[in-house]
RNA sequence: CGCGGGGUGGAGCAGUUCGGUAGCUCGUUGGGCUCAUAACCCAAAGGUCGUAGGUUCAAAUCCUGCCCCCGCAA
């Protein structure tokens, strides 16, 4: 098939490359270099970076919907849209355009968490399982009929990065084979079931900040759901901005101000009260510094405890 | 030239302001104590102080260039 792929993040370009293995790419669009990173260097976004190693013809327009661009869109070869995550909102106009008309995929088990961030919310969550849903797209976000799905589990120490990898696998193998069907004229389009709908809103940075009155079951799949990116962090004084990296849930009874450093096992790192239990939190960032254990982190800086996080 | 922190034995840090060949906690190795131990005691090994050059009788410490790591921001 001769698809035309919309897409940014290294979750897309994913797919695209397994798509270009089998199919026929002729042209991809993704959003605009941006400066990035420490300088301010412009960077390509993943699917560029992917559709330049295999000479695919690359578009970035500001803004997909701007007249200018629409005619160039309609000259575009493309017996459907494959769009993953591109970040633009396509209007019902380009949605129509190819034969097929556009399809996502998304990374989630719709009609649950719909959305820019589906896969660690998921995790902060404590979902069990999680998947991929490929969609026929209608004008709403993540609300078109649903095409495919493909569940996996969610293992217990999933993080947002595992989730993201396998997810990103997922994703690439259930578009060929949705391709595959529709090309058959095989497929069944089932529509949503709104009631059952969820939001997983886009990560911001202050979405890893930690309330240690929340349980401390919620704060570490709150962690591991959010690293690497954004990650969880809260503040040490003299410390400054703590990301917690890696923490385990411990049963604990005490009346502490929750935050509290409550003990600290040189072994294991720092037992934190959280809520009405305690977090172990045994792998810490600080600016400027690398990820570090606690444990070697303890050697070299005074912790005592009945410091607080706030 | 976006802002900022940092590169010191295997790990985490101190020492740099007031130059004088390096220290702490831990780890490692050997030995001891002990019913025993991740505990304790004794001993040892291990560092061209990121790199190149400069100033100086003397530089981890002062000056200059370069490399690398990281937080913010995007």
């Amino acid at each position: 098939m001769k698809i035309v792929f919309m897409g940014t993040p290294e979750f897309a370009a994913a797919a695209l490359k397994e798509l270009i293995k089998r199919h026929e790419v002729t042209a991809v669009i993704t959003q605009p270099d941006k400066p990035v990173g420490r300088g301010k260097k412009l960077a390509f976004t993943p699917v560029k970076e992917v559709a330049l190693e295999y000479g695919i013809e690359v578009y970035q327009p500001q803004k997909i919907k701007a007249k200018e661009f629409a005619a160039k869109l309609a000259e575009l070869e493309g017996d459907i849209f494959v769009v993953v995550a591109y970040g633009q909102i396509l209007s019902k106009e380009i949605l129509d355009m190819p034969k097929y008309g556009s399809v996502n995929i998304h990374a989630s088990l719709l009609p649950k968490y719909r959305g820019s961030a589906p896969i660690q919310w998921a995790v902060i969550n404590g979902e069990r399982e999680s998947g991929i849903t490929i969609i026929q797209m209608d004008e709403g976000i993540d609300t078109g009929d649903m095409l495919l799905k493909e569940i996996i589990p969610i293992a217990a120490d999933e993080t947002g990065e595992s989730l993201h990898n396998k997810l990103a696998a997922l994703g690439s193998s259930t578009i060929l084979k949705a391709l595959e069907l529709i090309e058959d004229g095989n497929i069944l389009p089932t529509p949503q079931d709104d009631c059952l709908s969820s939001y997983a809103p886009m990560l911001k940075k202050e979405t890893g900040q930690i309330d240690w009155n929340m349980g401390a079951v919620e704060i570490e799949r709150l962690i591991r759901g959010l690293y690497p990116w954004p990650s969880a962090f809260s503040t040490l004084p003299d410390f400054g901005i703590v990301k917690i990296i890696k923490a385990e849930y411990m049963p604990y009874n005490t009346y502490d101000a929750p935050g509290t450093i409550l003990d600290i096992d040189k072994k294991r790192g720092l037992i934190v009260a959280a809520g009405k239990d305690a977090l172990l939190i045994e792998k810490i960032q600080i600016s400027g510094k690398k990820v570090m254990d606690v444990p070697a982190f303890l050697l070299g800086n005074e912790i005592k405890t009945g410091m607080i996080f706030l």
